[in-house]
DNA sequence: ACCGAAAAATATGTATAATATAAGAAAATA
DNA sequence: TATTTTCTTATATTATACATATTTTTCGGT
């Protein structure tokens, strides 16, 4: 079978969204399908099929790439080429030490530093939460997100933030897994609650570690769930 | 005065060392340039002109000025182009608050985790940095350095020792200077016995403590240093 | 049939060229 | 003289071409 190949289209061709440079949208597109799934771990990224799925030439899709490996999301092997990171255990375990102690910096930091609007704001993202009676799995990831991000916010640290969101997204695939435990959204929310009380009270040791136990609490649910399923090896 | 223009080369050609790609030659060379000021916060960073001066293609040097916008050593501004980041006493104070948790998580898990060779390890690098009396500055900051990574790699924890190591560049600059204050060495040196002994004795929560309290006490004297010779807002 | 080496195919790394956009200067108008 | 508009120029962005390394395939020998 020679000449034309046909290769699969899993990525959409890009639209030109405003005036965002090609490369981040690659990068998007690229982030969003290795999230989802689309593209698997341990798969092959060659830059010249990823660049004719998605109608863009190579320069772009590298750039993507490279920031995609910065981010942990590739691996980038010199002189052969590309491949969507796997990730372990281990992997999971890691981002999970360190996100307890930064989510219990940033609320520390948050009891000093939170304004009445931003308590406000987060009294209504879970009332939200709660009022909708049976949200679907994708309201409540969002519901969760929301909080997170406006407890980092109010760290009015900015490293701090973009370091956080890049360890949530790490882990991102197994979020709804574990918010979908029976249960585990009602003590989430009971959780998020403390840790707006002790806000409230500009108590920062206390915040500290409620969002320390919280992330705690969420990473043996997290691995409940994986070690049933998985073998103790790779997660996939 | 038409025709060619010179420009100033401050930017070394590269040598083609190894396998190392280009651009990670190229990145080496451009971020050592900025830690060392020879490219000053603010400057614009040109493709043409870097390539040039390097004598490489713009291609390397785009991939360069990418990896080094993630790691918050550039700013780009879409379609305008590349620029030195600064650096404000609040970024900072910021990266100092995170080390803080940081340095103090990876003391604990190493406290948990290190083995007895590597206790020699860091011994031997106390024992260097004790020794020869008078060291110059540069060996200073070597063996503090060397100390840290130490510590890192004992937390076994991959991505919690690369945060580190980027956090540790973004302040590269400042680390000369604090260490430079008369009796900072000999304060540092005893800090850091004193976390080699809680690491050996097994003792997680002192390690912890010991080590953010040492990162806290080198966040004061650098900011001591900085607001006597700075400025409020910019430092550089 | 099973290695092993050479050659072809394929992909990455690098360079160069083409295109689009933004900033600045000059000119025209009020 | 001030202000707006147009044109030029410089530069980022994207595309393509070329060189080099790696992988695969094929063919010959044992």
């Amino acid at each position: 079978m020679k000449g034309e190949t046909f290769v699969e289209k899993r990525l959409l061709p890009v639209i030109l969204d405003g005036y965002k440079p090609l490369r981040e949208i690659v990068f998007e597109s690229m982030r969003e399908a290795i999230l989802s799934g689309v593209l698997k771990p341990g798969e092959r990224l060659m830059e010249i099929q990823l660049a004719e799925e998605m109608g863009v030439s190579r320069t772009p899709v590298r750039e993507a790439i490279r920031k995609l490996e910065l981010e942990n999301f590739v691996v980038m092997i010199p002189r052969k080429g590309a491949y969507v990171a796997g990730v372990s255990l281990k992997d999971v375990a890691d981002v999970f030490e360190i996100r307890s102690a930064l989510e219990g910096l940033a609320a520390g930091l948050a009891a000093e530093r939170i304004t009445e609007d931003e308590l406000e704001q987060m009294e209504q993202v879970l009332f939200y939460r709660v009022s909708e009676g049976a949200l679907d799995l994708e309201q409540i990831v969002k519901s969760d997100t929301d909080f997170h991000a406006l407890v980092y916010k109010a760290s009015r640290n900015e490293r701090l933030i973009s370091i956080l969101e890049n360890l949530r997204e790490q882990i991102q695939r197994f979020r709804a897994t574990s918010l979908a435990v029976p249960g585990r959204n009602k003590l989430a929310i009971e959780e998020h609650r403390m840790i707006v009380e002790a806000l409230r009270h500009h108590n920062s040791e206390e915040a500290q570690s409620l969002a320390m136990a919280h992330i705690v609490t969420a990473e043996n649910i997290t691995f409940d769930c994986l070690s049933l399923k998985n073998d103790p090896d790779k997660v996939d």
